[in-house]
RNA sequence: GGGGCGGUAGUUCAGCCCGGUUAGAACGCUGGCCUGUCAAGCCAGAGGUCGCGGGUUCAAGUCCCGUCCGCCCCGCCA
């Protein structure tokens, strides 16, 4: 079938022509005399009708056979349907197709569920090739390969080169769990899948390809999350001889291509300070849609404060927090705020109403005048102020704020995009060791080689739009003495770091240009772009919670003699 | 690894707190009627290992323990 007809290519043009159309039975409505049918395929649905008048009874039988999701071939004529009958919810719905002939190409038996219904996500995800044929999981598919396109056109007329690189490649300490592949011919080693193509990129650039990119999959065996999957694609970049600021650029200048094609409303990219995003969100990835005022310190009303709650706080040296909404909450809607704080892990969550210069709220007959007159004073207008306070005060305000918006719909329409810059180069992990915020071969701001190494910033960006982290990048080290100077802060021995990295120092060492690079995650951002709750929603074929494939049931057993050939024992 | 929610007809869900005749509804399905519907309509009918295993009890969908599966959250995700 070269020249197939899909449906969004009908309309009044066609009157009279007769065609041969094929594609799905989407609903039948059988009237005895007349069947109705909506024949679906790639783009969309053209009522047929099938009109049993003079046919013979062959004709009738196998008409009223015909079921929804069956596939058949209808040869007819297209005809104006009557004023009455248009159907102004369809694209072709002015129109339908008068059936002289037709052919059932293959029958459907029980189905679990229909397209567009709505089942669980365990039906959804056994019966797939049902749940695909569904208009939203269409759209989803279609936009995820309109980007594709727009991203490879972008790069290409900005002279950059798409490089494949390894999918088998070396496995690295840092960073996730890696995938791991048994290497038939070097019995005991093992392959890597990459959780990004990080280092390869960077090696093209010492390899003078200098502008980079690739839609590549990348892959990480940890736990997975709506946002999460443990494998999932990567618009990747690096260009050489590239500063902070060029990056940037050639990042949101794509971004920018994306929300046009899909006509959203959307802001420029602000810039903020990691630092400052914690205080005043709570977060390294705000949301800059939610209507709510930031976060602000007040910790300094209460020094002296005899409310026990804060006093507490205070004297161990945590902060008070507060943010003000000008929504005016009634008491009920505080009650279950507070019922909400606390579910999501939060000691407690004060509310102060102010109404004119008073202030309402169940604490206020444990407050001095002063720090009364001091909290009415931060905000002019009437509303809400909430306030938190503990070791993690920005960390559960940000939540509640986040929260709050949530329920009440205290939030701006469009997209709201934001550069987080400046964060530091390195982190204490829970168990007090030194690891790398963004990763290892992140350029550090500053003197690394006499600087407390948790005073240093990073020449990194994370890209945030609308509280999700789309990607993120940085200007990379291209000094062997600062990597190897890295490496050594977290905790490696020059042995140790030789194994693994060596051809990283070699290439670092044989004329690597300064450099720097980023990657979007694909997903999410198509997720982002249609609000979807999840990106198993923009994925063919994802993975559930337990990382099982329902449609193919993988992961399975494989056989002894797979095994043996790997050199392989299974001990469970 | 931890916490939470869910699993009952093909599907979505009610019933479970407070154990007690024959486990219900809607949609779908099957059959019949029907020439202008578009979520077609009307009539009739079929359809259940209450996720699985164990326990308590005279009696378990309902209570208890374990387990599997799906989703959300924490951990984890350089």
């Amino acid at each position: 079938m070269i020249n197939r007809i899909f449906t969004d290519t009908i309309d009044r043009k066609f009157v009279g022509k007769e065609i041969t159309i094929s594609g799905w039975v989407d609903t039948v409505r059988d009237h005895g005399g007349v069947i109705f049918i909506d024949l679906r395929n790639m783009t969309g649905k053209l009522q047929c009708v099938f009109d049993v008048a003079g046919k013979d009874k062959e004709f009738k039988k196998l008409s009223e056979s015909i079921r929804p999701e069956w596939v058949v071939e209808v040869k007819g004529v297209i005809r104006e349907r009557p004023p009455e009958s248009v159907n102004p919810k369809i694209p072709t719905g002015e129109v339908e197709l008068l059936v002289g002939e037709f052919k059932i190409l293959n029958r459907a038996k029980n189905l679990p569920f229909y397209p567009d219904d709505s089942v669980s996500e365990e039906l959804r995800l056994k019966y797939r090739f049902l749940d695909l044929r569904s208009q939203k999981m269409r759209r989803n598919l279609l936009a995820v390969s309109r980007i594709m396109k727009i991203t490879r056109d972008y790069f290409d007329e900005l002279g950059f080169v798409e490089v494949p690189t390894p999918m088998l490649t070396k496995s690295t300490p840092e960073g996730a769990r890696d995938y791991i592949v048994p290497a038939r011919l070097k019995p005991g080693c093992f392959f890597a899948l990459p959780q990004s193509p990080q280092l390869f990129k960077q090696i093209l650039m010492a390899s003078g390809i200098e502008k980079y990119y690739q839609i590549v999959r990348c892959f990480r065996d940890e736990d997975t999350r709506g946002d999460r999957q443990p494998e999932f694609n990567q618009i990747d970049l690096e260009m050489a001889f590239a500063e902070k600021e060029d990056v940037m650029d050639v990042v949101w200048g794509l971004v920018e291509k994306v929300f046009n094609e899909f006509a959203v409303k959307f802001e420029r990219p602000a810039i903020l300070d990691f630092e400052d995003a914690i205080k005043m969100y709570g977060t390294d990835k705000p949301d800059l849609r939610i209507k709510i005022s930031p976060l602000k310190d007040i910790s300094e009303i209460f020094k002296n404060t005899g409310f026990e709650i804060f006093k507490k706080q205070i004297t161990q040296g945590n902060p008070v927090v507060c943010f003000f909404s000008n929504k005016n909450f009634s008491r009920s809607e505080l009650d279950e705020l507070v019922k909400v704080a606390k579910e999501e892990g939060l000691s407690g969550l004060l509310w102060i109403k102010k109404e004119g210069d008073s202030l309402k709220s169940p604490a206020t007959k444990f407050l001095r005048e002063e720090e009364i007159k001091a909290l009415s004073k931060i905000y002019e207008a009437e509303g809400t102020i909430f306030v938190v306070a503990g070791k993690s005060a920005f960390f559960e305000a940000g939540l509640v704020r986040e929260k709050i918006s949530q329920m009440h719909g205290l939030r701006e329409e469009g997209f709201y995009p934001l550069w987080i810059v400046n964060a530091p180069l390195f982190e204490l992990d829970k168990d007090g060791k030194i690891t790398s915020v963004h990763h290892p071969f992140t350029a550090p701001v500053g003197d690394i080689f006499n600087q407390d190494p948790l005073t240093l910033k990073s020449l990194a960006y994370d890209l945030v739009i609308n509280g999700v982290e789309i990607g993120g990048g940085s200007i990379r080290i291209h000094s062997s003495d600062i990597q190897k100077k890295v490496f050594e802060i977290l905790g490696m021995d020059e042995k140790q770091y030789s194994e693994k990295f060596s051809f990283l120092l070699r290439a670092l060492e044989s004329g690597c240009p300064p450099h720097g690079g980023f990657a979007f995650g694909l997903e999410r951002f198509v997720a982002i772009l249609f609000n979807l709750p999840s990106i198993r929603e923009v994925i063919a074929f994802p993975k559930t919670q337990n990382v099982q494939c329902l449609l193919t049931d993988a992961p399975s057993p494989v056989s002894e003699k797979q095994l043996k050939e790997l050199s392989i024992k299974v001990d469970i």
